[in-house]
RNA sequence: CGGGGUGUAGCGCAGCCUGGUAGCGCACAUCGUUUGGGACGAUGGGGUCGCGUGUUCGAAUCACGCCACCCCGACCA
């Protein structure tokens, strides 16, 4: 009777469908991948948050790498004077830039801007690095935090300190910096698609809505489980703006001064909020596989002490065989918790897959394998050890394809073509990515945004093609354009 | 920055209105029985009641001030 009441309690999360932002605390706080600081807006990521950044960004390091990129490190630190420089982007981080204004006991003759993001110290120094069109391009990345002032932050997608990666590139061609542009949105796209098991929608974002001081910014745009839009990824194609800013300038094959043309991207841990809230459902997490910090996790059952040496035995026989053949696995052989328990302590945290051994197991050489993300019954069945890792193998890529496709249904059933103003603000009252002819008037954007709260998400690379007027004011549109309520 | 709220044990809360020796649940520790969907009993440890000033014989409780954090809006990866 208690075990009936307290599992019709489930995990005690908050309710997905009533209040999304509380499940979605709740999911972060008790799967234990992140929790506030004791510093204003600043997170602490947990070990368990943190294996999971670890394995997104071995994967994200080494698809750039495939890309001819490297990485360096640049200083935390900006000088006032070097942030001042591109009057856009200092006009755009400026609200939300913190600033260092004593070193030991002396004030400072020059504030320090602790960075937000760091075009702005590395322009400065690829420009020593850069003399002939021979030094060209310059492919670099670096992983490392960055701070902004936010009034009002969320785990993982919006806090003062965020973890992330900054590519910035430096080229002798406007064109050769566009296609490096495109080029790391792919990568993200790829990356998103593939490993995260997010389907994003690749695009150009609006003038509003672009980087401060770009001339043009590209996106990913992911769909979260309560129909808002997630910016993924960002891809900045700088133009000269930098350069000129910056000096960054070479001599061409001519012997002519160039100012070089620049490129700048960054992915950061507001995807592992993104993640949660696409693959989430009321038990708790579900991790993508190929991420995820352990893929199978072995929870080891007797009743008596006597059976307790063979289902050891035998766990430790399949664990070693299952790591043998690369799976991240988890043992959870705690003696002071129940079986229930782990169970659902494993579901909320989101383990792909779960391989109960016990007594039963032991005899009949089988072990009992469950789905993370087809609760109950149906989602259990009976392996034979001799066949298990195929079987593994086999799951893994299916809960992984699985993932996505139900991401990409929910995404494509909650988008809606919307031919009136009317239409617009109906959909955009139900949560749903509306796509529409849009004229490219910012008036028209903001008009938009204040009477629905819905903003420009992008305008996908992948057009049909075909001309409409403009939603607002009817003028002539050869665009369709995404807008939707955003994080 | 505007609007609302909350600070009491590691976590979640009650106590405050009506001042009088600080409590409950979970967690934790020890022992025993348990373990295939969140086990149970016994015993035990743990608190400058956010901070300061005031009122009072006496303040978690009343008054004033401050601080921190959370939620809802405008801005952002």
């Amino acid at each position: 009777m208690v075990a009936a009441e307290k599992r019709d309690m489930g995990q005690g999360l908050a309710n997905k469908e009533s209040d999304f932002p509380g499940w979605y605390n709740d999911v972060v706080m008790r799967a234990e991948l992140a929790e506030d600081a004791p510093v204003r807006g600043c997170m602490v990521i947990r070990p368990y948050g943190y294996a999971l950044w670890e394995n997104m960004v071995a994967n994200l390091d080494r698809r750039f790498k495939e890309t001819d990129v490297v990485n360096a490190a640049f200083p935390l630190l900006i000088p006032q004077s070097f942030l001042l420089k591109e009057a856009e982007h200092v006009e755009g981080f400026a609200p939300e830039v913190a600033w260092v204004t004593v070193g030991g006991s002396e004030e400072l003759q020059e504030p320090l801007a602790v960075r937000p993001t760091s075009e702005a110290i590395i322009g400065p120094i690829m420009s020593r690095w850069i003399q002939s069109y021979r030094d060209l391009p310059v492919l670099l990345n670096q992983w490392c935090s960055v701070f902004r002032w936010e009034k009002r932050p969320r785990l993982f997608l919006r806090t003062a300190e965020f973890w992330w990666q900054e590519g910035h590139t430096a080229h002798a061609t406007e064109q050769e910096a566009e296609e490096r542009t495109r080029l790391m949105l792919e990568v993200y796209r790829a990356f998103l698609e593939e490993e995260m098991a997010i389907p994003v929608i690749p695009g150009l974002k609006s003038e509003n809505q672009k980087f401060p001081g770009a001339l043009r910014t590209y996106t990913v745009e992911a769909m979260m489980g309560d129909g808002k839009a997630l910016q993924a990824g960002t891809s900045h194609n700088l133009g000269d703006h930098f350069a000129r800013a910056y000096d960054l300038i070479f001599l061409d094959e001519k012997n002519e001064r160039q100012f070089a043309w620049t490129t700048s991207w960054g992915m950061s841990t507001r995807v592992i909020g993104g993640a949660i809230m696409v693959h989430g459902d009321q038990q708790g997490l579900i991790m993508p596989p190929r991420v995820a910090p352990h893929q199978v996790v072995i929870i080891p059952i007797w009743r008596k002490d006597e059976e307790k040496t063979d289902v050891m035995d035998m766990v430790g026989r399949v664990s070693t065989m299952l790591k043998k053949a690369g799976v991240r696995v988890k043992v959870d052989a705690a003696e002071h918790k129940s079986p229930g328990w782990k169970f659902n302590e494993w579901e909320l945290k989101g383990v792909p897959l779960r391989i109960e051994i016990g007594p039963r197991d032991v005899q009949n050489s089988s072990v009992m394998v469950a789905r993370r993300d087809r609760p109950g019954k149906e989602g259990k069945e009976v392996v034979g050890v001799d066949t298990l890792n195929q079987r593994v193998a086999d799951l893994l890529d299916e809960i992984q394809k699985s993932l996505y496709r139900r991401a990409l249904d929910f995404r494509q059933s909650n988008t809606r073509h919307a031919s009136t103003y009317d239409e617009l603000k109906q959909a955009v009252e139900e949560r749903q990515f509306v796509d529409i002819f849009w004229c490219g008037d910012p008036a028209c954007e903001n008009k938009i945004k204040e009477d629905t709260r819905a903003t420009n998400r992008c305008k996908p690379l992948d057009q049909p093609g075909d001309k409409g007027k403009c939603i607002v004011c009817g003028g002539e549109s050869d665009a369709h354009w995404i807008f939707a309520r955003a994080y």
